[in-house]
Parts: structure tokens; sequence; C-alpha cells
DNA sequence: CTTGAAGTTAAAGTGAAGTTGAAGTCAAGC
DNA sequence: GCTTGACTTCAACTTCACTTTAACTTCAAG
């Protein structure tokens, strides 16, 4: 199958989970790049993978596109990132998944206190206080909320 | 000010949080209810401001509008709800809760144990492995991924 | 009765992360 | 030389939760 050096993309989609137009939109936002064959087709290096599930990594952590794009870019050009350059990188994710969680059982708690009072008081309520929403960063205004996350497929 | 019983949209987007749009978006979706002056403009009851506060507390424990929809549909017709219909509620958004703290925590673990490796390989790699995503759920296919949750306000 | 703030509508826009469809190209096999 | 199947492009569509816009109308105070 693979004895050559390159991947096509049904190879390289069948092996990182990504569908094929997915990596494609890829291509455009610049998370990963493709050489051609005379006939136009895409011709993947196998570091493309250690690539997409670098992506697939960041994505599952909760960074955007363009948070991931900008990662990728401070890893070094073409090889292999080191163990200090993932290690930089996985400390940043690390605080992004302390923060969510602390986030997600602050507002378990606020629950926790509704739950024997029924209350729900615009003015009183923790968990429905605009003012007080766990997702509400200091610089943002309007109504911010917490995320789809694990929400069931919709039907 | 308010010595009458009803509320402008206004008034009722100044108590409740929510911008005038927001409250006329989900009066179409069957969310709000609200009568009108003979001139056609929207009065609401005291009542919507619950309602509301209901609405914003499940969108912070990260149900959908669709999910809210359904479950404001099986609260009493017109009267406060009671403790027992309070009690059953949050004690199902409790659970959704729990789940998104396990899957981040699950997560996060995964991270911890893959520090000091830097592998990301697509086979090995707990994070990265699309079959084991922890956002993934049983009968959705293809690349669910775990949430923006207080990404940063992009700009 | 006038004035200006606040209200109304439908439709379009936003942004993230892709997917889908139509129409076309390419290489191989018969 | 034609069919087959995998590939290509590009634009348009999708979902979610709203917001924005444009073009009016209504309400309440003075």
């Amino acid at each position: 199958m693979d004895t050559t050096d390159v991947l096509t993309v049904s190879e390289v989609a069948a092996r990182s989970g990504f569908a094929p137009s997915a990596l494609r939109f890829y291509e455009r936002e610049g998370l990963v790049e493709a050489s051609r064959t005379t006939g136009g087709q895409r011709r993947y290096q196998r570091s493309v993978l250690r690539r997409l599930a670098f992506i697939r990594a960041a994505s599952n952590v909760g960074l955007t596109l363009e948070e991931i794009r900008r990662e990728l870019g401070s890893l070094p050009a073409n090889r292999t990132p080191t163990k200090s350059d993932w290690h930089r990188i996985s400390a940043h994710w690390r605080t992004r998944l302390d923060e969510q969680v602390a986030a997600l059982e602050a507002l378990r708690d606020k629950l926790d206190s509704c739950i024997g009072c029924g209350c729900l008081s615009l003015k009183q309520c923790g968990i429905s206080n605009p003012a007080d929403t766990a997702a509400t960063t200091d610089d943002a205004p309007g109504a911010a909320y917490l995320p789809p996350l694990l929400r069931r497929p919709a039907h």
C-alpha cells in the first residue's frame, strides 16, 4: 500500500480520521500542506499525520482553528517537535483544561445550592444571574454562555 | 416605572439581561410569549422573567435552545414550577455537568500522560486518537470535538 | 399635536468548522 | 477510444444562537 513515501487524500483521510473535505478545508486555512502531482492531485508527506494528530488533539482541548494555526506556526518548520516544544504547548493546553473544569465545577456547585430552593430568581440565583455567569469573561460584554460540550447528536 | 403589571421589551431586556433581539428571537422560537397592544407592541407578563432565568440557567448548563424548549414544555403551563419540577430538572442538569467535567478530566489526564513523551502518535496517543475522543458519542460518526467553552473573546 | 424614544417587521448577516453538490479532470483498464 | 472511479475546484449550504439592518409605526410626554 504505502511503498511510496507520499500519501493520497484518501489514505490520509483513512489514517487520520479526518474526512477528505476536512483535509481540503485545512489546506485552505493554512493548517496543512500538500504537494501536487502533474495532474493536480494532492500528495501528502507522511509528517502530515503527526500534524493532523496535533490538530485533533488541540481541537479536543478546545482551541479554535485560528489558535491551532498560530500554535502550529510556533512549531519548528519541518522537523518533529522536540520535547521542549511539546512541553510548552501541553502546559498551555493543560491550563486551558483546568480553567474549563473549574468553570464547570463552579457552575455545578451553584446548581447544587439551588436544588433545594427552586428559586431561579434573577437577583439571587447564582446559576441564572447574568452578571455572574461562569463563562462571562471580564472584557466580554453581553451574554456569554457555556458550550455545546458533549451535547447529544440532536436526533 | 412599573406601576403596571406588564412589561415592555426594553424593561424585560434590562431586567433579564437578554437583548431585545434575543427576546424577539425566543418568541419566534416559541420559548416565551408576549401579548400585544392595539398598536402591535409586545407586552410581557412578569412571569416571563422567571422563564428567562430558567432559559439562561439551562443555556449555562449547555442545553441547546431546542432542548430548553422541550424542557419548558414539560413545566406546568402557567404556574410557578414546584420544587419537584425543579428537582427533576436540576438533577438532569447536574448529570449533564458531571458528564462534562468527567470528559474534561479524562482528557486532562491523557494530556498529563503525554506531557513527558511528546508522542502524539495517531496510534498510541490517547489525546489525539480519533477513535478515543472524549466527545465522540457512540452513534455520532465523524469528528466530534470538545467545545469552545471559555474560549477567549477573540479580539 | 408634535416630537423623539422605543417599538415593529422580514430578511440578511455573523462565525466556527466544516459538508455537499455540481461540474470538470485524470489515469488505468478493456 | 471509451468507461470507470478517484480525484479536482468552487460556491453554496449547514447548524446554533443570535444580531444587524432598513424601513417604517406607535407610544408617552410636553
